[in-house]
RNA sequence: GCCGGGGUGGGGUAGUUGGUUAUCCUACGGGACUGUGGAUCCCGCGACUCGGGUUCGAAUCUCGGCCCCGGCCCCA
């Protein structure tokens, strides 16, 4: 019987547990630095909360079934709406504004490529309450803080604010619906594709024209100049892009100024309300967004208290992927930094008990368990790069001593057993 | 769902105009070698992704499945 792995899944050994662990770490630091606390959710919900959300249609893509006592129940495909059910659960009564982050695997039954498995890890956060362009600020801020910490440099941050074409739209009378078709084919980023649509559609020609001019509006500061021209007759538009541009400034007071502004991020639902952005790694190829988030109204939705809220995610994979692609792995640290090794089958009892001395005082310590010749050890020692190989022997041991020898430089020296807890601490720190 | 490239011991590979026992490296187990050679040498273990077809004969040709890789669609 030769049963795989189901498509799209992976299996991490050590040295790839240890890359990804390290990234997980250095990410909750950052998190916390800025006041998050984190949260888990359960692996399954209700499916209704993912077509609530998304639409029937998603049921394509998500991982359902019915449990014994007949409930439809989904893999979480994404994090936001169990989050946004938690919060509504347990917290819509605390105080505001809410922070807090999350890391765990969601699940898509999609064709596996480059940068997407079917089972894969999101980390993010959610500010819930307390909208402004000060949180906002501040979570772009702390997700460039996450990329710099983890010396990411080779990626853009595209920021926009939906606001201001939905300011055009209803200025434009168009109906939501019709909107919401709008903004999806901007979020795909066709232009002709745009154009042909807005011609069915028969809007006119001058909000036509100013659509695909907003859309093409992706630099620096000084497209937020161009855009107010050109928007200036739209109320509604005129103040999402101050928003944007306070947002811009107040971002730059955090600290980042290397930011692309992008008119034409639409993110293709409804619920999102003002600022989105997303963060791409050139590197990465087909697959290279590697966070997405903004602000949303998405409690409400799922029968919650109005509360706006602010939020994103990065594709852990892909973070991986890019520190991985980055060289930056760092030097991992090593499974074993001693092996002791009894001289004959006779002082094995004798090899555990100095093991567990070393052990407990946090040394990392292999010692035989399976009788091998010390030659043996020496040659497995030298494969898992331990630092030192402790000789367990008779004769050393009339004299309260073991052999200490260097896997380095290959001396060796007696060591009493009292003190070579102490003796390897200190040459490991030097080292 | 679509297009293209792949799949040989645990890991990395050679071999593919069909033809003995499928190559080499590494890892692993044992030995030469009993408190010390981590070197060297010897021995061992272990593979043609799965199924059908063509053929006297298939890792090799052919069809299909599975899985992997790149791209398209999608991407909450």
């Amino acid at each position: 019987m030769d049963i795989q792995r189901p498509r799209g899944t992976r299996d991490f050994l050590f040295e790839e547990m240890k890359e990804r662990k390290e990234i997980e770490t250095t990410l909750r630091r950052v998190f916390e630095t800025y006041g998050y606390g984190e949260i888990k959710t359960p692996l399954f919900e209700d499916l209704a909360l993912f077509t609530m959300k998304s639409g029937e249609g998603i049921v394509e893509q998500i991982y359902n079934f019915q449990d014994k006592g007949g409930r439809d129940l989904a893999l979480r495909p994404e994090l936001t709406a169990p989050v946004a059910r938690l919060y509504i659960n347990e917290l819509q009564k605390s105080p505001k504004p809410l922070k807090m982050y999350y890391f765990g695997s969601c699940f898509r039954y999609e064709r596996p490529q480059k940068g997407r498995w079917r089972q894969f890890w999101q980390m993010g956060c959610e500010l819930i309450g307390g909208k402004s362009p000060e949180s906002e600020a501040e979570i772009i801020a702390m997700a460039t803080h996450s990329l710099e910490e983890l010396g990411l440099t080779d990626f853009e941050i595209h920021i926009g604010n939906l606001g201001i074409i939905r300011g055009i739209l209803d200025q434009a009378d168009v109906e939501k619906g019709v909107q919401d078709i709008i903004m999806a084919i901007i979020d795909k980023g066709e232009i002709d594709e745009l154009l042909k649509t807005l011609n069915e559609l028969k809007i006119d020609p001058k909000t036509s024209e100013i659509l695909l001019t907003l859309v093409g509006l992706v630099g620096h500061r000084e497209i937020i100049k161009e855009a107010s021209e050109i928007i200036k007759d739209s109320p509604e538009s005129v103040e999402a892009l101050e928003e944007l541009e306070e947002l811009l400034d107040i971002l730059e007071a955090f600290g980042f100024s290397n930011y692309t502004v992008n008119l034409g991020i639409a993110r293709g639902l409804d619920y999102y309300s003002g600022i989105v952005f997303e963060i791409y790694a050139r590197s990465l190829g087909a697959q290279k967004q590697i966070s997405g988030g903004g602000t949303y109204n998405l409690i409400e939705i799922f029968g919650g208290e109005k509360v706006e809220s602010t939020g994103f995610a990065f594709g852990f994979d892909r973070l991986v992927e890019c520190v991985r692609q980055c060289g930056r792995a760092k030097s991992l640290p090593k499974t074993v930094d001693v092996y002791v090794a009894p001289i004959s089958k006779e002082l094995k009892l004798k090899a555990f008990e100095v093991a567990q001395i070393l052990r407990k005082n946090s040394i990392k310590t292999e010692v035989d368990l399976v009788g091998r010749k010390l030659k043996k050890i020496l040659s497995l020692a030298n494969n898992l790069q331990a630092d030192y190989v402790i000789l367990v022997g008779e004769r050393d041991l009339e004299e309260g001593k073991v052999t200490m020898k260097d896997m380095e430089s290959g001396k060796q020296e007696l060591v009493e057993i009292e003190s070579l807890t102490q003796e390897i601490k200190e040459l490991l720190k030097a080292a």
